[in-house]
DNA sequence: TGTTAGCACTCATCGAGTTAGAGTGCTAAT
DNA sequence: ATTAGCACTCTAACTCGATGAGTGCTAACA
């Protein structure tokens, strides 16, 4: 209709967007055009800007929420307001340096266990944005067996422990139905440690699972039950760990504090399987700043369509790569959850992902 | 001020009261006296109830929201009806057979893992009563050590496997500064094992962790790094893993769905920690039934001050203990809560109490 | 003396009606 | 193209009275 359709957007029509997204980020209630009048630097009167306005909302940019009130950004209007302010991302982040020695302070507290340090991730992007986070262990795609033993715990009892590349330990105890002498024990460490270690895991499928037991001989049943266990105990897919921090961050946003609402979403933080789903479409796809926006509709997670979630890829090295992720409301200080999940991250990796070995 | 005020309270009072707490249990509405007039079998006008309710509520047992309401129970009537609840539950609890049926056939999808188990069980408890539930991963107290065994991943990495009783098992990777040939590697293995299987976890205290530095001749060093390790790894609290379920549920209780206690709850149950304490106070003490009734102002924990907690120990044989709870409001269906806590309870130990070798 | 009927009173809840004010869309003037 | 002005809309907040559930008290009763 108009007749600049081509182009979508003036610059004056931008700045009055962005206008309108940050004033409502700050103040959560729908703006008007009086505001607007005042608060930009463009000096343009209230009823220009109610022009232009209705401008944007036939456009589908904003909406208003009932006749007689302001206007409130639209998922299509945070779309555009967060796609060009990542573009100027990588101006903003050199900039940020005073944040990273608050937040160093908080991961210093250097915690050797992983699953400590995770949940400490967790808490303190909870605690700095004040919005729910969750964050995933990481999980070992690609990797390689690094060691495996079977030793004798019982009479009919074996322990088998597995270590994987990033210093994974899965472990796993097995029963056995006859006895089985140290010579044989030993037979059989040496037969897994050969054909198995250095191997990716994916690459531990049936064939080879059957080429095994051919060569154990007498004992290929037994070898058998074992290699099923370990095989088992490998690939498990531990159920993809994942913690979670400040759920109740939501009730700070009235629009996601109502009872229906918020029984959902804390529901879907308490069923951690229901956030896998946003773990694995993070991992699989692969941003050049390695975050992810999704605002409302555009996210997976049914409990998360009035929400906007900020996701993120760590790696901490040989390819041990996690998911953090942040859920609020879809008027989320974006600019500040990306800048300290940037900040965090890189903490994490050069906390973790050097001293590695030492986990 | 009454006279029967040593006797506390006559037969008839006793009566009222109950139905007056029955009533409130099933509505959730303050019940008033016109109410208890018609729903109890002591032909008794709605004005002499008023005149017991007067008393009822001067001794303790009730209260008025306000003037012109009904009445609501107070903890201590609450407690009151509990106890004396409990008192014939063993009458009660053999005519529970047609539930366990049903329950059976939740857990009996037998799941090999522990935590699978808990987090079914923790599960099956929230959907039965429709209150939040948790349930203590078990603790090994007075567990002995079965089997240890250190065996080199790298280089310059050991990685130590500790068996407990009851199939647990915990590992630990250790960086050794000076490469330790298999010789040694042996010897420091044989050591370990000889002075160390079968001892409680208590026992491997800095006494005996010196004396075995001092056997190890010259690795000495090495050993105490190794053995501290291993300490290390044996003793640490595993930050008692709890699971949680249905914590949702509370929404379903206006008492309890307000924003400000909501988020309270909410947070308790994210930050599991914070119901160590529920764990801890449940296992110190042991009831007859091993059931007990936490209400209101009774219990602990400090966001749990308006809701009611039953928590039980449940065994799963060789000193592995783990607490089991639901969390909802005062006016919980406790019989119900009590029943099916018994039988969950019973289910799980015949399961998991007899088969606990095949874990 | 314990029980009950009756009555005046209290108070939360609900809906209707009112007001205030924020914000709009449209029109006409600049 | 921009703006001032105005009529209009709609929500939020408030008042007000009616409703009704429930009480406490008093006096009558068995």
């Amino acid at each position: 209709m108009e007749g600049s359709d081509g182009v979508e957007l003036d610059e004056r029509k931008m700045k009055i967007l962005q206008a309108i997204i940050k004033t409502y980020l700050e103040t959560g209630e729908p703006v008007g055009s009086r505001t607007i009048s005042k608060y930009t630097d463009l000096n343009l009167s209230s009823a220009t800007i109610r022009n232009e306005m209705a401008d944007l909302e036939e456009m589908g940019y904003i909406i208003q929420p009932h006749t007689s009130a302001g206007r409130i950004p639209s998922d299509k209007g945070y779309r555009l307001y967060v796609d060009t302010m990542m573009s100027d991302m990588e101006a903003r982040i050199s900039a940020r340096d005073k944040e990273v020695e608050e937040l160093k302070e908080l991961l210093v507290e250097k915690e050797e266990k992983m699953d400590h340090m995770l949940k400490q991730v967790a808490r303190t992007l909870a605690v700095n944005t004040n919005y729910a986070t969750m964050i995933s262990a990481p999980s070992c795609s690609g990797n390689k067996l690094k060691f495996i033993q079977l030793s004798r715990v019982d009479a009919r009892q074996l322990v088998a422990v597995v270590v994987l590349n990033g210093n994974i330990i899965k472990n796993n105890i097995l029963n056995v139905s006859e006895e089985m002498d140290d010579e044989t024990l030993l037979k059989l460490n040496i037969l897994l440690n050969t054909h198995l270690n250095g191997l990716p895991i994916e690459e531990i499928n049936l064939g080879l699972i059957a080429r095994l037991k051919q060569q154990a001989g007498i004992h290929s049943d037994i070898v058998g039950d074992v290699i099923d266990a370990v095989a088992d105990s490998i690939k498990s897919d531990d159920d993809l760990q994942i913690y979670t921090s400040g759920t109740n961050n939501i009730f700070k946003y009235p629009e996601l504090a109502d009872q229906e609402r918020a029984s959902e979403i804390i529901n879907t933080f308490e069923e951690k399987q229901l956030l896998s789903t946003l773990v694995q479409d993070t991992l699989s796809k692969e941003e050049k700043s390695g975050i992810q926006i999704y605002i409302g509709d555009e996210n997976q997670v049914e409990a998360m369509k009035d929400c906007s979630v900020v996701t993120a890829t760590y790696e901490l090295g040989e390819g041990m790569k996690g998911t953090i992720g942040i859920i609020g409301p879809k008027r989320m200080d974006y600019e500040k959850v990306v800048d300290t999940m940037h900040t965090l991250m890189s903490q994490m990796e050069e906390l973790y992902g050097k001293n590695r070995k030492d986990m």
